[in-house]
DNA sequence: CTGAAAGCGCTTACAG
DNA sequence: CTGAAAGCGCTTACAG
């Protein structure tokens, strides 16, 4: 059995209730008092009870972050992201992933860590109608990363994915006015991949071109899908002076490979664009093309918002959106930006 | 307020004892009041109060893991593994970084979540004491990764990392019986990085060479600095006709990099080897020929060991050693393995 | 099989 | 400024 609070008024000769009151407000008590209490804390090691502490508290200092998956690059910065600022608040954080099957059902368990976790962040990546009244009724506040719900009382934190792909293929029109553009997407619920092909479609429609049904292709984000994909279109994309924009750099990278194997330059005969700006666009070659996406700083900037929100519950709902900005790299050709 | 125990109780008509009963060892209570009371925790949506339920049980159901750094695939995938079993295992889990200048001091204060967690994972990466006898006066059940704490009592799970590192010796060897063999290490005190190092060392000398003092070089394993390096030293490993080592894949795709910025051939000018075959591995071109560490399974396996300490606190220590496996692709030339 | 009661380790009015 | 006491929501002997 751990040292308990009444040890320590035992050793400094007080009750409990001054303990406590060093423990916390402290400002009430005795000089001499507080400093005898002190010193019997640090000699004894004492360190409170969480679970007594939070049963009166009604406050764990934990706060949830629940992740679609925990595969690749992009979920461990926001887990790293998130990670540094909780610590910077003084909160812990608990990790969970939300798994393709059990979808919904899953976030109300693991919000069911209910009492445990102060708050939550939930990263919602598809437009699952379960997901979203699990969300309704969340028994801790809640922050929402990435996927802009409609009508949703709660704060959100966004990546400016639309403007981000707007740019994107803007720069891709004025490298390559009358190119078709092939838009390689996951999951055609996912909704980053929604934002990111409206913003395509948006812009074509801007300078007046409807793109055909044939270059809008849903797969699955993976390196291995988009590279059997790719393997067997790629000269026909080339032979239409297409520009190929994945949804994210594994896929670009699986394009630039396909084509590579198909002994065709990048960007010469095919230009390829990817989406994220992860590890892996500075490692293919050539370098992607692509959006810098912060993820680490939406993982900082939720838990802010949460913390924020817990210390003040009433204030109307925060919305903050993350700028993206494009990063041009060899794989499309055309000048480089400075700097990157 | 939340519904509470006494709620419950009270729409079924029974003491709160016999909810408890109903809650945790079912098979005391008559089949006919036990569904009564059932039905009343469905229809309250009741949850057990978890601070209430820890303070008489100290038991949280969640698990501390400690990681170095969360930067990078490599942790991302102890996460990934670790989250799947503990979720498999009823367990939380709780996930906190150690920033390299606050060290050993954090590891306590993360074991400070003291009562929060019920076991915790740590991962030692380097040889400090001030983490190790932190280490020693955990106040809950720990398991080592990676570090193979001498005379340690807990339970540790590893990597075989000599091994693995031995055996992609012997192989640079068996392609370049004759060749300097450059190693780039991380940090001298970096475990891994002592680990490697010595089956290098190991193997040479069981061919009777004794590697020159100039081959063996500490960067700090990421790509950045490994590029400037290499960048100075490529025409100079070329020309001696050796063949670079690198203790990680960062490094070694850096190393690629370096050398075909210098218009160098990999592997016919310059044989570069990786290890961890991360994502990047595969990445480059050519692909590294890179050691495989199941990150993810040590993971999990650390989670397994940790939740069966749990249930049987006295068993001795176990140490489990997972196996490491050399992937031959094209960065050092030689016949590809079947199946890489 | 079930209930009344003690107790887990804290915090916080309430007196003094 | 300090202490005695109630209470947070549970679990678990102890009786019955």
């Amino acid at each position: 059995m751990a040292t308990s609070i009444e040890d320590v008024a035992r050793r400094a000769d007080v009750s409990i209730s001054t303990v406590s009151r060093v423990l916390n407000r402290h400002n009430v008590v005795n000089a001499q008092t507080r400093k005898r209490v002190e010193e019997a804390i640090a000699e004894l090691g004492y360190r409170p009870n969480v679970f007594a502490r939070g049963l009166m508290l009604r406050k764990s200092n934990v706060l949830g972050l629940v992740l679609p998956d925990l595969h690749g690059e992009f979920y461990s910065e926001i887990i790293r992201g998130a990670n540094l600022k909780a610590r910077e608040c003084g909160y812990h954080l608990l990790i969970s992933s939300v798994t393709a099957d059990d979808d919904g059902q899953d976030v109300l368990a693991t919000i069911g860590a209910q009492g445990l976790v102060d708050g939550m962040i939930v990263m919602v990546t598809e437009m699952s109608s379960r997901i979203r009244t699990s969300l309704g009724d969340a028994p801790v506040p809640l922050v929402v990363l990435d996927g802009d719900i409609q009508g949703a009382t709660h704060d959100t934190v966004a990546i400016d994915h639309r403007n981000g792909a707007e740019s994107l293929v803007r720069h891709l029109l004025s490298l390559y006015p009358t190119s078709p553009i092939v838009f390689l997407g996951g999951h055609a619920t996912n909704l980053d991949t929604i934002d990111r092909l409206n913003a395509y479609q948006k812009v074509l429609a801007e300078v007046g071109r409807e793109p055909s049904q044939k270059d809008i292709v849903y797969l699955d984000y993976s390196y291995e899908t988009a590279f059997r994909y790719a393997s067997e279109r790629v000269l026909e994309w080339s032979a239409a002076r297409s520009v190929v924009f994945a949804a994210n750099d594994e896929m670009a990278a699986a394009v630039v490979d396909a084509a590579l194997a198909a002994t065709l330059d990048v960007p010469a005969d095919l230009p390829v664009a990817g989406f994220d700006d992860t590890r892996i666009a500075q490692l293919t070659r050539p370098r992607l093309t692509t959006v810098r996406t912060p993820m680490a700083q939406m993982g900082a900037k939720a838990i802010e918002l949460l913390c924020e929100r817990l210390e003040s519950p009433d204030r109307p709902p925060n919305r903050v959106t993350l700028p993206t900005e494009v990063v041009v790299r060899e794989s499309c050709g055309g000048p480089p930006a400075p700097g990157s």
